[in-house]
Parts: structure tokens; C-alpha cells; sequence
RNA sequence: GGGGGAGUAGCUCAACUGGUAGAGCACCUGCUUUGCAAGCAGGGGGUCAGGGGUUCGAAUCCCCUCUUCUCCA
């Protein structure tokens, strides 16, 4: 039986070796370059710019393994793991590759040698399938393919027609694509398994499909012929390992058997047994596919987070780790011990896993650990609302209590439902449901003020490439869209608002965390035509203006003037400048480890998020502003460049925003040398769509605002340049200026004098805690003794009531038994206390009950325990009056 | 981008309806026992995250800021 790692090469070499293919190593599971994906998640992601003809092919037949994850976005396997045989959200794809070179014939005969010849697969266990044809679209039946399996020898009636679903395949809605033939692996004992192709069943499995590329999609549908036609193909790993193997399931392979091993090792669960409906068997699962998958992905540079795929990491982790602890049996971090186990497995065909598998190691302990935490709070909080359940005699627990555990504090809706049926209560997940529904609602309402998803009729493109200049230009209306439709006749009247629809513009669409441009439009043919644009779009290739006609009418046709609101789009232009400089500043001060991981910029401000994982400190913050304005202050040129993607990503010093979309060519920004080939790694070198100002003096200043956290290891800082910097200096200089005339020295020295001050104030309370101590001493000597009980009453120098109750505990400690009753002056109030030892508490006296008459004496209220009771007045005048009364209660009181 | 929590001794957390901030662990001192683990007694340790407000009185109620966790997009 061959080993999973001889399968691999054996594929390897049989292209390499014996049909001229060169080997390709896999592009990284997260794609760095290709922000349009979570992750990889077919092995011709890196190859898609051969198919699409914008880049050459150093060789012309390749073959490879493809790290691939399936899980979040288009293809999902997340919530299948586990549950079947086949099922992985990380697997390799094999592949062989053609990029204008063999075709059908070549690939056809070779995979069918491949499998019968030099893995020697039984040719009745095959079955493949070939395109139907689309009559609609004018693409034959792919008889060609048909023919040729029919010639290599593929059995009578193992050939199927399939639809375009399974048997055309493309890559987006437009772009190559082309039909497909798949091979499918019987496993049924009596080859039987005809009637099961893409039957979902999982005897009977596609194991290889190959891809001919043939055709280009174009915008409105149609087909045209490629001028170069290519093979794409790919086979499961895993899935030819199981056929190889004579296993029945994937997870059975030496693939998962060390991983199975290593999970029994750690968490000493009983071993696996591959059933498919018990509960530790898909622990065992769902473990070893997870913690394949995580390693891969950190391993190419991904985080756990809590956006985007950095969010499908965490809910990966947590998914396995709850497995683990739900079905296994585990206490504490266990998935991180696994690492090792991947990386010895995989670390041969994947050398990356080698680099550094201790920080992958570390990235997951620390998130198991923090992960267990909120287990443990989330368990001692479920605890309290199963008591409150079982109060008010319910045995279900509410969707809103369930939801909020979830919701609040990460307790996931299973684990909820295990303990509840622990406790012999239930869910009720009706209810849990509507609160999910409900919040996400919520979540959506929150978003932006003009949105457009999809228009109804077609929407023509706008030329908007004078938008980098600021000055006034012609274009003519094409219509305008109101209530999702597009309107191409009639007349947008006053007091109307949509989305106006030109065939140029100097209008700069939201894009890159740069705000759409405001501005007027205007009919210079006709006075008194004027539309206010309060927000610019972009949908597709449109750019959408928003707003409202304030007076005349527009009609298509009409040639109107455009003007962006000239002094925003200055501001907004010095923000975005200024943001570039700031990216660079925080990486040179901060470290290499900071990344963009978003931004912001409109004319009040410049909004920027980036990795790193504590607040940043003063001196980091003046260290950045410096760096910043050291650049305005050179006055460096800014200058922009399109360049082949490819040439760009080359350019030293380059920055490109992870998750963001290039197009290509791209747009590079410098700051500083004036061609791409003369920028260093301390240059600000970005790819950017956006307008800038010419020179950075025109930035003028810069200055950070705020900074806060966004999520765990995203920091944001807010900063402000030009007339905000100016105004915000202004008002930093206005307020120290009330300072330095207050205290009459200089700014410099205003730390000094206000810490002097705070030192006063606590040298002068110090001073009246000794005075009120002598007071309160005078006191207590001269206090009459009636019935055992000193009766200490009298008036307090102002001390605060905190000293006041401090001193209690000493009158307290030195008379065993007292009735304590002081008041003091305060200026605007009358503050009082009555304090008694237990001993008159203990025979019924409240001092609670007691102060309530004395505080109506000084015009006050108050009250307190029946040891310690405090109220305040406003009459200092009736103080002596007041004591003189506390005195005769109390003696009263102790007789 | 939107929502919901949390922040109290070095650590983990209490504090009822607003009424003198506590416990366990850790630490220090002493005693006892001793192979180890420990036990007993005493003690130190607080800007109740910060600022403002309401109140006679705020850890507690309200507002703002900071830090942190969590869910959705």
C-alpha cells in the first residue's frame, strides 16, 4: 500500500518526469495578492493571470500541490467537517497544468494512464463525465472529450453528459472558462455506483476534474474563443489517497492516522473509531482537519482575529477546542500540542510549516487560553441564569438569556444546550433565533447613508479620469437613478433627489478609505440649474453622485458644469497625503510589524488602522508626529505612476493594503523620488487610487488626535492636518495661555507648578486630619460618661467626611462604649455623623433613626445603618443649636 | 460600521434597596510541625480605571474618556 507522501510524489514525477511539466510550489493558503479571496481555495488561484492573459508563463506545462482552505465565503465546508468522510476545510489539490500548450488529448490520455496505468485502478471503477452542451449559448456537446476517453479505453456506459453546473466551468462572471470532464472513484461493493455520479453519495466520489479553458465570457454574455487554449485540472489529495489507500473514508488514510494519534495522546480520549454518528469520533475529526488548517494558515502569515478571514480562524479554533472539551473530555489548551504533529507530517512537500512553528504554536495557545477564559466565565454565568430558570419554575431557558451568553460573552449556543440538558432544562432556540435575526438587523441598519447594491437597467461607464485635478469640467447627463432603477428619460425636477449619472467626471468615488467628493453641478446653458451633490460612489464602473436638484431641471443629453467643493477636496487631498506619511512613520517607529489594516480619509480628518498590539506611548505618538512633519517640512514632490502589477509589487519600499483591490495596471504613489526606480525602503511607496497634494509642504501640519483600540492587535489613530491642525494648535494655545496667565510662568513650567499645587493640597490635608485629631481627642477627655457610655458631641474643624470616618474607628477603639455625634462647617454645606459602638446598637439604638431629627434641625435630611449614620444640612448657624440637642437625645438615649 | 459586557488588594473575585470597601490565594513576621505537603497566630497591601454630574451621602445611579472582552456586518 502506498504511503500518502509516495502518492503525492508519484503524481508529482509522473508529470514532471515523464510528460515535461515543471514543478510549481504552492502559492501561500492565504492569498496576499489576491484580496477577492478569504483563502485558497483551488489550486489555480495563483495561475489565474495566465488564463486572463495579463502575465506570461515562465514555463508553459506546470504541476503542483495547492494548500486550500474551504471555509467562509463562496465555499463553505466549515459546518460539514466532522459530520462525513470527505469533507476538509484544508486539503491539497493536485495538478497538472497547461498554459497554451497540450489540450484535450494530451491531458485526457495522461490522467487515464496515470490512474490506470501507474496506480493500476481497476478501469471498471471509473467514471467520467463530459459536457452537455449549451445550445442557448451556442457551446456544443463536448463529444471531442467524449471520443478521446473512448479511444484510451474508458468502459461502455462509465461516460455521462453533465450539466453546466458540474461540467462548465467558470471563473467569475466574466473571463476564461470552458468545459469539463471529471473522473469519479466507485466504491460500491457491486459496481453498481453508475447511477450515483454527482449523486452526493460518498461511494461514489469525484476524484479528478479537468478544466479546458477555452472560452473568454464577455460582459454581455457571449462566448469568444481564446486565441490560446489552456488545461486546468485538480485532484483531492486526500480523496486519492482514500481510493489508493482501499480506504472507505478520507479520514482513515496515514494522512489523519499520526493526527489521531497525537490527539489521543494529549487529551487521553478514548481512540478513534471512525463512526460517523459518534460524538468523540467527530471530535476526532473535526480536530485533525482544524488544526490542519490553522496551522497552514498561520503559518502563511494569517492572523486570529475578529474580521474577515482573521474571524474564520477564530471561529476554527474555538470550534475545534469546544470538540475537544465538549466530546474529548480535555481541560485546558490542548490544540496547540498538535502543531508539531502537522508540521513533521506536512514539513517535507510544505518547508514553510518549518520556518517557525513555535510562534504558530504560541499564536494558538494564546487564543486557546483566552478562549477558555471566556468558557469558564460563560459556564459560571449560564450557572446564574439556570438558578433564575429554575425560580421561576421554568425548565426552558429564554432565547434572550441564551442569546445574550452568546451574543455578550461568546458562549456558543451547543455548549449552552449541553449544560441546559445537564440541568434537565432546555433552549428555546425559536426565541434564540429571532434574537440572532434581530441583532444582525441591527448590525445592518448602522451602515451608510446612500447605498445602491444593484441597479435595474443598464449602467453606462463614466469616464471620471480628470478626478486627480481640482478644477471645474463639462460632461454631459446620462440619466440618473432613483429607487434602484436607472432613468434615461423625463426631467429631474426641483426639490428631487437620486443619483445623477454622467459620461465623465472630475468627482472622486468613494474608494481606498477615501470619501466621495461633494460639489455643485450646473447647467452653464441655463441659470439657475443646480444640483447638490452631497456624496460621490462608485458601483461597477458608474460613478454615482448623489444628491438633490435645488433648483431648475436636468434632462438627458444636457451639457452641464462640474465643481467639486474646492476647499474640501484640498482637505481631504492634504489627509490622504498625510496618511501615507503616516503609514511609514509608524512603521519606522513602531517596528516591521505594523500593517495597514484600514483607513479613513475625509477632510476633518485621517483615520488610520494598523497591527500592533498596545497603546502607543506619548513619546511614541511625538516620535510619529515628528517623523511625519519632518516630511511636510521638506517639502518632498508627490508623484503617481501606473504600472503593471506585477512591476509595481517590485518597486522598493512598496506598501499595499492586505484585503484591498488592485487593479492592473495599478496606481503607485511616491513621496519623495519622482520615478519608481529611484525609491528606497524609507520612502512612502504605496498602491493608491486616491488624490493627493502635490508637495507635501502643502500638508502643512500634522497632528495626531486620538488613538484607540479597533480589536485585539488593531490599533487606530485619528489625526488631523492643515486649517484642523491649525484650529486645533489654535485651541492647545488658548487653553495653556489660561494657564501661564493663571499661574504667571512659562508653558514649560506649568507641570511644575500644578504638581506643587497637588503636593499643597495633600501637605495641607495632612495638616487638617492632625488638627481634626486634636479636636476630636478635646473631645473625647472632655466627653461626661452617663451609664458607662462616653456621650462625645461637638463641633469639627472642615476635614472632609472621609477623615471624619477614619477618626471613628480610633474613638471607637479607645471607648468601649460611645454615642458619637459631630458636625462641621463646610461653607455651603453642614455635614453630620452619629456613630454608635455595638453595645448601644446591640440594646436597640439606630443611628440611622436617630440623625433624621437632628438633620431637619440645620435644614438637611439624611440617614445611614444603625452603627453609622451620616446626613448633611445647609444652616451652619443652627449648628450649636443642633449639637446641643444631639447632646440631651443622647443622654437621654443612654439612661 | 453597529450592538452587548467588564475594569475593586500582586492574582481570582464579593459587596443586597446608594449608608465606614471585603474574602480566598499570594506576600511579610512569628509560632508549631517536618521527609515533604502543610498548620496556627498576627501583619502589610486600595486613586473602587480616569474625569465630570445627581445626592446629606456614590464602588453602586447618569454623562464623557481610557483599557479590555464579545457578537453581528
Amino acid at each position: 500500500m502506498p504511503t500518502s507522501s509516495e502518492i503525492r510524489q508519484q503524481f508529482i514525477d509522473f508529470f514532471c518526469q515523464k510528460h515535461g511539466h515543471t514543478f510549481v510550489a504552492s502559492s501561500p493558503v492565504v492569498p496576499l495578492d489576491d484580496p477577492t479571496l478569504l483563502f485558497a481555495n483551488a489550486g489555480m488561484n495563483q495561475f489565474k493571470p495566465y488564463f486572463l492573459g495579463t502575465e506570461k508563463p515562465k514555463h508553459t506545462r506546470v504541476a503542483n500541490t495547492q494548500k486550500c482552505i474551504r471555509a467562509g465565503g463562496k465555499h463553505n465546508d466549515l459546518d460539514d467537517v466532522g459530520k462525513d468522510t470527505y469533507h476538509h476545510t484544508f486539503f491539497e489539490m493536485l495538478g497538472n497544468w497547461s498554459f497554451g500548450d497540450y489540450f484535450k488529448p494530451d491531458a485526457i490520455a495522461w490522467a487515464w494512464e496515470l490512474l490506470t496505468g501507474v496506480w493500476a485502478i481497476d478501469p471498471k471503477r471509473l467514471h467520467v463525465t463530459v459536457f452537455e452542451g449549451d445550445p442557448a449559448n451556442g457551446i456544443p456537446r463536448d463529444d471531442e472529450a467524449a471520443d478521446i476517453w473512448k479511444s484510451v479505453g474508458v468502459q461502455p456506459g462509465h461516460i455521462h453528459l453533465g450539466n453546466k453546473k458540474d461540467n462548465f466551468w467558470e471563473m467569475g462572471d466574466t473571463g476564461p472558462c470552458g468545459p469539463c470532464t471529471e473522473i469519479h472513484y466507485d466504491a460500491t461493493p457491486d459496481l453498481s455506483g453508475a447511477k450515483l455520479v454527482n449523486g452526493g453519495s460518498d461511494k461514489v466520489v469525484e476524484i479528478w476534474n479537468n478544466v479546458f479553458i477555452q472560452f473568454n465570457r464577455n460582459p454581455d454574455k457571449s462566448l469568444t474563443p481564446l486565441p490560446a487554449k489552456h488545461v486546468d485540472t485538480g485532484m483531492g489529495f486526500e480523496r486519492i489517497t482514500k481510493v489508493l489507500q482501499g480506504k472507505s473514508s478520507n479520514y482513515d488514510t496515514d494522512i489523519f492516522a499520526p493526527l489521531f494519534e497525537a490527539i489521543r495522546a494529549t487529551t487521553n480520549a478514548a481512540p478513534y473509531e471512525g463512526k460517523l454518528d459518534d460524538l468523540k469520533d467527530i471530535a476526532y475529526r473535526v480536530i485533525a482537519d482544524h488544526i490542519r488548517t490553522l496551522t497552514f494558515a498561520l503559518t502563511d502569515g494569517a492572523t486570529i482575529g475578529n474580521l474577515g478571514r482573521d474571524y474564520v480562524l477564530k471561529r476554527i479554533l474555538r470550534r475545534a477546542e469546544r470538540y475537544g472539551r465538549q466530546c474529548l473530555g480535555t481541560d485546558g489548551p490542548f490544540l496547540h500540542k498538535l502543531v508539531p504533529t502537522v508540521v513533521e507530517q506536512l514539513g517535507t512537500p510544505f518547508p514553510e510549516l518549518k520556518r517557525n512553528p513555535e510562534k504558530v504554536r504560541g499564536q494558538i495557545y494564546e487564543e486557546e487560553v483566552a478562549f477558555l477564559r471566556n468558557l469558564d466565565r460563560g459556564l459560571k454565568l449560564f450557572m446564574g441564569i439556570a438558578e433564575k430558570t429554575k425560580a421561576a419554575k421554568s425548565t426552558v431557558i429564554s432565547g434572550a438569556d441564551a442569546f445574550k451568553l452568546y451574543d455578550t460573552y461568546g458562549l456558543y449556543i451547543d455548549i449552552t444546550e449541553q449544560m441546559a440538558g445537564e440541568q434537565g432544562l432546555t433552549v428555546d432556540a425559536t426565541g434564540y433565533e429571532k434574537e440572532m435575526e434581530a441583532a444582525k438587523e441591527l448590525a445592518r441598519k448602522g451602515g451608510k447613508k446612500f447605498v445602491v447594491t444593484a441597479v435595474k437597467g443598464e449602467l453606462p461607464k463614466t469616464d471620471d479620469s480628470p478626478k486627480y485635478d481640482v478644477e471645474t469640467i463639462e460632461a454631459k447627463v446620462l440619466g440618473w437613478v432613483v429607487d434602484n432603477a436607472m432613468i434615461t428619460s423625463g426631467t429631474l425636477g426641483a426639490g428631487e433627489s437620486a443619483a445623477l449619472v454622467l459620461d465623465r467626471t472630475n468627482f472622486y468615488a468613494e474608494q481606498g478609505g477615501q470619501v466621495g467628493d461633494t460639489g455643485t453641478i450646473d447647467n452653464p446653458a441655463t441659470p439657475g440649474v443646480e444640483f447638490q451633490v452631497e456624496d460621490t460612489q462608485r458601483l461597477g464602473d458608474t460613478v454615482l453622485h448623489f444628491g438633490t436638484m435645488l433648483g431648475g431641471g436636468l434632462k438627458v443629453g444636457d451639457t452641464v458644469s462640474l465643481m467639486q467643493g474646492t476647499l474640501r477636496r484640498i482637505d481631504v487631498m492634504r489627509n490622504h497625503t498625510a496618511t501615507h506619511l503616516l503609514n511609514l512613520g509608524l512603521r519606522t517607529v513602531l517596528g516591521g510589524h505594523v500593517e495597514q489594516k484600514g483607513s479613513l480619509v475625509d477632510d476633518a480628518k485621517t483615520r488610520f488602522d494598523f497591527s500592533h498590539d498596545k497603546p502607543l506611548s506619548a513619546e511614541d505618538v511625538r516620535r510619529i508626529e515628528s517623523f511625519v512633519n519632518d516630511r511636510i517640512g521638506r517639502d518632498l514632490p508627490v508623484s503617481a505612476f501606473e504600472l503593471p502589477l506585477e512591476q509595481a509589487k517590485g518597486v522598493a519600499g512598496v506598501r499595499a493594503v492586505f484585503g484591498e483591490k488592485y487593479p492592473d495596471p495599478v496606481r503607485v504613489v511616491l513621496i519623495g523620488p519622482e520615478k519608481p526606480e529611484a525609491a528606497t525602503f524609507d520612502d512612502s511607496v504605496e498602491f493608491c487610487g486616491g488624490t493627493h497634494v502635490p508637495r507635501t509642504g502643502t500638508i502643512g501640519y500634522f497632528k495626531i488626535q486620538s488613538q484607540e483600540p479597533v480589536a485585539k492587535g488593531v490599533r487606530r489613530v485619528t489625526a488631523v492636518t492643515g486649517r484642523a491642525a491649525a484650529e486645533a494648535m489654535t485651541q492647545l494655545s488658548t487653553t495653556v495661555t489660561a494657564l501661564t496667565d493663571r499661574f504667571q510662568c512659562k508653558p514649560e513650567e506649568l507641570p511644575v507648578r500644578v504638581g506643587g499645587l497637588d503636593d499643597e493640597i495633600k501637605r495641607l490635608q495632612e495638616h487638617l486630619k492632625r488638627a481634626l485629631a486634636l479636636t476630636i481627642d478635646g473631645l473625647l477627655d472632655a466627653a461626661p460618661t452617663v451609664n458607662g457610655t462616653k456621650v462625645v458631641v461637638g463641633q469639627l474643624p472642615p476635614a472632609g467626611s472621609e477623615a471624619v470616618r477614619a477618626q471613628l474607628d480610633r474613638i471607637k477603639q479607645k471607648a468601649k462604649s460611645a454615642f458619637v455625634v459631630f458636625g462641621w462647617d463646610e461653607g455651603d454645606k453642614v455635614p453630620l455623623v452619629v456613630a454608635l459602638t455595638p453595645d448601644l446598637v446591640k440594646k436597640g439604638l439606630k443611628a440611622g433613626e436617630l440623625i433624621k431629627p437632628l438633620a431637619e434641625l440645620i435644614g438637611g435630611k439624611g440617614g445611614g445603618k444603625p452603627d453609622f449614620a451620616q446626613a448633611g444640612g445647609k444652616d451652619a448657624a443652627k449648628l450649636p443649636e443642633m449639637l446641643a440637642k444631639a447632646k440631651e437625645l443622647a443622654e437621654q438615649a443612654c439612661e
